[in-house]
DNA sequence: CCGGTTGGTTCCATTATTTGAAACTTAGTC
DNA sequence: GACTAAGTTTCAAATAATGGAACCAACCGG
């Protein structure tokens, strides 16, 4: 087992790279090189590619032909860089509609946006990360970390807690295992046994804070969205920041946030099936 | 040649399903597979993909397996159905960062949408459909993939007029043999001659227009984004209503957003390698 | 309780594709 | 004009994909 090393600036994509791939034959691999570009977040050159270690030349150089071809990578023949192609786009555009709660949530996340004035967030879980899929904007917005698409830390973010406190076993072992426990802020939670305290805690309580853990100044009151089998499908958020407002006032809402929550798990299990027509 | 029968309410995703793929081995083929439950548009059975009849059962059956284990797609036990999945909208997010105009143009956008007051598209050209990448609303923020990810039709909007007037002979060739001439007004240029015609008066005009070719009461003035070798690489427009205003005024905007696309053209140009931090 | 049907999963010998070391071609560079 | 780095092509061996057929499990009507 050779240890791949990491470019320094890598992106988090929540995927290591060259190791998830293998395993599931050739496309696995395929989609492997283009988590590759993904992660280098910018365009690249193949020798870049190459440097990683994790496909021989001739067998990265046919994979970045084939996706450039298939749309899935573009290529810009002045500069010999590869980037990530448009049909992405498109696919997720489908993917957004399809596969998450945003749709579902919309109306919901109007509503809140419009009763709390505050930044509302709606998160999944995606391997162990947190993944935003729609977001409100406060009526006075502050730059934050996140956005639709991002993916960003689940043991220190709220709505990250809140949906590992409501995840089967193997699930959370799972998901634990891909935490980094980087200590962002001296109120991160970095370690597991501090984090397994707070999920136990957030079940008893039925929602999740973050007490500026992942930015300073930034504080949230997250919910997680249950399945009907007691499981978190997603979460939803109220965030501020501390200059704004305090976490007793975030916590007045949850009650609130909670019933709009139950309101999106109730439609998600009803509208799996969209009429034909 | 079989000929592929499409489902009635197919989603045009610019991508015949099932004909693409063939041809790039397998990891083409389980992109189109993508493709297809990215056409259907929604969760769909196992039994739905294998009723296309573009690929047999067991082949489809694994592609399903390993695009699922990958998550590309999404599996729901109880329903039995496959969806995209959400490692799509990762991707996604990091395609539109990295290999569209947006993050480039996005103050601009800001920019035009606050002198205008009217709706900007900033769109570029997909296999022959006009994929928009960004939007300012006249009220409203873009949430990302409601809006950016949408495709539409080249031959009567006016950013995709604006484009294929800018293409090399073999890219407008190919972008012809895939639009559909459907006659969506009736003033929808709805034959290749017609379209070729107003294509050389765009060229003449550097500007193209929507005189409500698309949908009925909308009209817009649209402007290429060119390469320094004069070719398009993307569109910038203006939109609005019959009801609220003219083309003849959208023209009078013409100057001020070729300046625009001017200089998105030319950040482009020199941003390719941002530094490496 | 049974024969039939639909929908999904697994087997496995055949076939076709992927693989990757090495050779080759540019395009710089000194 | 030799030297180097970056990218491209070749080809026999290794490997993975293929898909017909068999299998399993609900469900259904009688």
């Amino acid at each position: 087992m050779s240890r791949i090393i990491y470019p320094v600036n890598w992106i988090e994509t929540g995927r290591p790279m060259g190791a998830e791939g293998h395993g599931d034959g050739t496309v696995g691999k395929a989609l492997d090189v283009l988590d590759m570009v993904a992660g280098l977040g910018r365009a690249v050159r193949f020798s870049e590619l190459l440097a990683l270690g994790v496909y021989p030349k001739a067998t990265l150089y046919r994979f970045l032909q084939t996706l450039t071809h298939q749309g899935m990578l573009s290529y810009d023949p002045d500069h010999g860089t590869y980037a990530l192609g448009v049909r992405l786009v498109r696919l997720a555009h489908a993917a957004w509609a399809q596969s998450s709660l945003a749709p579902i949530a919309r109306p919901y996340l109007d509503e809140l946006a419009a009763e709390t004035g505050e930044t509302i967030h709606l998160a999944q879980m995606d391997l162990g990360q947190v993944l935003y899929v729609d977001k409100r904007n406060a009526t006075r917005p502050v730059e934050m970390f996140a956005q639709a698409g991002k993916v960003g830390p689940a043991y220190c973010t709220g709505v990250g807690k809140a949906m590992l406190a409501y995840l089967s076993d193997e699930a959370l072992a799972r998901a634990l295992e891909r935490q980094s426990f980087h200590r962002h802020t001296p109120h991160t939670l970095d370690t597991p046994a501090a984090l397994m305290a707070e999920l136990a805690a957030i079940r008893v309580r039925g929602h999740a804070f973050d007490r500026e853990e992942h930015e300073p100044g930034i504080i949230c009151c997250a919910v997680p969205i249950l399945s009907r089998a007691g499981r978190a499908i997603g979460a939803l958020s109220v965030t501020s920041t501390t200059a704004r407002t305090t976490l007793d006032a975030l916590e007045a809402k949850a009650g609130r946030v909670k019933e709009i929550a139950a309101r999106i798990a109730e439609e998600t299990e009803s509208w799996r099936f969209p009429e034909q027509g």
